[in-house]
Parts: C-alpha cells; sequence; structure tokens
DNA sequence: CGCTGGATTCGA
DNA sequence: CGAATCCAGCGC
C-alpha cells in the first residue's frame, strides 16, 4: 500500500484526528488498524506540549505535516503523535489505540503506551516522514460508528479539559479504557 | 543546578 | 490509589 500523500495531514488537527480512524499504521513488518485518537488543536490549547511555546521538544510539531511526535511520558512510555496543519500551526494528532492486523506485535495495542511497546516505535523514530518507510500509515477500513468524547489524562488544561476531542471507533474493543 | 510533574500502566 | 522512572521546562 502507498502512504497516504501529505495533503492527508494539512488540514486540522480535529479533521485529522477523524479521518485517521480505520487506516492502517505499519511499523516495518508490523501493521495496525487505528481505532482511537485525540487532537491537539494548537498552542492556544492547554492540553497540548506546543502551549509551552517552541521548544526543542515541541520543535516538530511547528514544522510540516505528516511528521511524528514522540516523546517520553512518565519515565517510561512513548507516545506517537501525527503532526497535522499548514507548517507553523502547531496541531498534532495523538494515537492512542489500535487493532493488531499481523502477528508479530509485541503485547497489547489498546493504550498510547502500550501501543508504541507493541509495535517497537521509540523515540529514535522522532520527527520521522510518515510517507515514508519504515513508519507509515495507509488507507483501511473505516469505522461504522464514531464516538466523540473528551480527551483522556489532560486534567491539567484548564477550559481545555472536557474539550470533546477524542474520537474513536464505536464497535472496536481494542479502545484504550476509563 | 535543583525541583516539579506528566497526553500511562500495572498492581495492591 | 500509588509507585515506577526520567527528563522537559522553569526558576534561581
Amino acid at each position: 500500500m502507498t502512504p497516504l500523500p501529505r495533503t492527508f495531514y494539512l488540514p486540522n488537527a480535529e479533521v485529522v484526528a477523524r479521518a485517521l480512524l480505520g487506516a492502517t499504521l505499519t511499523f516495518e513488518d508490523k501493521r495496525v488498524r487505528i481505532v482511537e485518537t485525540e487532537a491537539y488543536v494548537g498552542p492556544h490549547d492547554l492540553a497540548s506540549h506546543a502551549s509551552k511555546g517552541r521548544t526543542p521538544r515541541t520543535e516538530v510539531m511547528f514544522g510540516p505535516p505528516g511528521r511524528a511526535y514522540i516523546y517520553l511520558i512518565y519515565g517510561m512510555y512513548e507516545l506517537l503523535n501525527v503532526v497535522t496543519g499548514p507548517e507553523g500551526d502547531a496541531q498534532a494528532v495523538l494515537i492512542r489505540a489500535a487493532e493488531p492486523l499481523s502477528g508479530a506485535l509485541k503485547g497489547k495495542t489498546d493504550g498510547p503506551g502500550k501501543l508504541t511497546r507493541a509495535l517497537g516505535v521509540t523515540r529514535a523514530h522522532n520527527r520521522h516522514d510518515l510517507c515514508a518507510p519504515p513508519l507509515t500509515i495507509t488507507a483501511g477500513t473505516p469505522p461504522t460508528r464514531v464516538v466523540r468524547a473528551p480527551r483522556i489524562g489532560v486534567d491539567y488544561a484548564g477550559t481545555w479539559r472536557d474539550a470533546p476531542l477524542r474520537f474513536y471507533d464505536a464497535d472496536s474493543p481494542f479502545v484504550s479504557r476509563r
């Protein structure tokens, strides 16, 4: 399969988060179907790391769309994001959960930390261009029903805490719990 | 340079 | 409910 074109990542994070549901995430020989995402809509979004401004860590979010933003959280989990929006517009979509498609996975994929661990994706792939191997996203099977809800674990985000920017496949048993 | 706390997960 | 485990961001 051909990776989704860079133009796919050009719209805002909310649109891309919704559009990524059902798409296939591939890393080397491992493939999963994305079933849960969250949109981080810009520097004004207090839940986004981009709200701290342009720093060494957030730099990639201010760059061109279609790149991976991967960071370490709680000292032990790597979370995978996709940068969206035009260059200079720091938006991103967190990939929270997926369904296994290949059998080579090293564990569960029903949570953002577990997903990257099962795929073997690490910070070494931060800034990687998702339009080229080994880490890519291709078209897949869209969900029948999509649920929109508040994001998980962003209680610190003030007025942005309850913004309904989380999307998931209502019929998938692989959506993260909570 | 020291301090604080986190887009999580698992086990008690 | 709290520990694990480490580093970004910030203040001094």
